[in-house]
DNA sequence: TAATATTTGTGCGTATGTATT
DNA sequence: GAATACATACGCACAAATATT
């Protein structure tokens, strides 16, 4: 009879805990030192446990803060991505949205070119969140020309979609130009965000919108590799040459 | 893996935003609590960032006013241009293509049901790569019903192009259906033949080719994704909801 | 001038990450 | 596994300087 490690024992347990819903997606779990305590063996025995629960993805640690419940993976494993899939269309647009910071400062070249406006000149940085059941779906950076879009600034911050807000700044008519689609690893704070490890997989899109005035909006959106996938459209009847 | 600490991370982002002049002399940072919201970070955290960030000479800080940009930075090493662009119609399409390898096999299911046959019905596998001046682009893996198209082999094996193969099997007229995107990260195999490190973030394109006859294929293509950017089309009279 | 709000500076306690012994 | 040490990070509280009204 082999003897189970003392570690697997403990991740077995909290597995079962975290199936029977004590608990539930985003809680805290309790402080290592508090699972030491609870399961008489040293923290990193407890660390070991958790480290093999990180790996299936159960769990996800924040340093300082915690070690907490990821979304609800196990119970959905197929259909939590089918819930998650985006249309290109509606990229960055899902109705729960976080608005993490909103600033005004001046374009930097990239952004001066895709909005035609001179470097220097006055956007509105928006920085959001997008969510589905408090698990993060896609962190997103819009730069939006101030001199061209007055009140654009207040109307971010009053409306909860960025739709919403162009019109309440009298653009209630604009077309997405080409997007430019990429694969990037994720850096330390995007991590953070999207609640995925350094280095993970990020599909990165980049596109301009553009009304009768000119362009509105250039937005750049990071999607969890992981938990999306974008569904482009396609015209029928094109010809693949 | 080495973790970046977050600090650095946050910091080299900032850093990163002075270069590009999104602000510049004189000018005042977001406050310390818009950044740390920005970034999802606690304040010390952002603390941290600008502590180094001032050491270096680049900002200073004044007690009850703000954090200012001391001096611009001009030399900044710049990120590798992406230098292959495909449009995404032209996906796994381009004219330099290596055949890696060719079988007949019988469908898994998720391409028994992509081609609309049944799981176990004959399938043409074939392994292929993109290059550009030598440099690879792109993975492809197609499955193309054998039944459906007799001599399809023999085709692939004969021709440079998968279209053309798909012209001398009787096929000259085929749509592509909706394409999914994904980022994922690169196995050992995948890294090999795309010259680049495993776990590096690759853009996943997979789609279904359906002419009048059914579906004709089941195509996957791995893009580096350092190298390479989609660029999706979009209708200009279509309207972003 | 005075009151109030904002912003940076500082301290303390606690939690996780990692390396060493 | 156990014990220790240190770096990183979070959360709260409050002081000090500045800006705003």
């Amino acid at each position: 009879m082999t003897k189970t490690p003392l570690w697997q024992a403990i991740a077995e347990s909290v597995r079962r805990d975290i199936a029977d819903k004590r608990y539930t997606a985003g809680d805290k779990l309790p402080t290592e030192a508090a699972l030491s305590g609870r399961f008489g063996v040293n923290r990193h025995t407890i660390r070991r446990a958790l480290k093999a629960l990180g790996e299936e993805g159960l769990v996800f640690a924040r340093r300082g803060a915690g070690v907490f419940i990821a979304s609800d993976v196990t119970e959905y494993p197929i259909g939590r991505r089918v819930r998650f899939h985006q249309n290109l269309r509606a990229a960055g647009r899902s109705p729960a949205k976080k608005l993490l910071a909103l600033e005004t400062r001046g374009a930097a070249q990239p952004e001066a070119e895709a909005l035609r406006i001179d470097p220097g000149a006055p956007v509105v940085a928006y920085f959001g969140l997008s969510l589905s059941d408090d698990a993060p779906i896609a962190l997103v950076v819009s730069a939006f020309p101030a001199e061209r879009l007055p009140g654009i600034s207040d109307a971010l911050a009053q409306n909860t979609s960025i739709t919403a807000a162009l019109a309440a700044a009298g653009v209630d008519d604009y077309t997405r130009a080409s997007t430019r689609l990429t694969a990037v690893a994720a850096d330390a704070t995007q991590a953070l965000h999207l609640h995925v490890v350094e280095g993970a997989p990020l599909l990165r899109s980049q596109s301009v919108n553009i009304s009768d005035i000119g362009p509105v909006e250039y937005g750049t959106t990071w999607f969890a590799g992981e938990r999306t996938a974008l569904i482009v459209e396609e015209d029928p009847d094109a010809q693949v040459r």
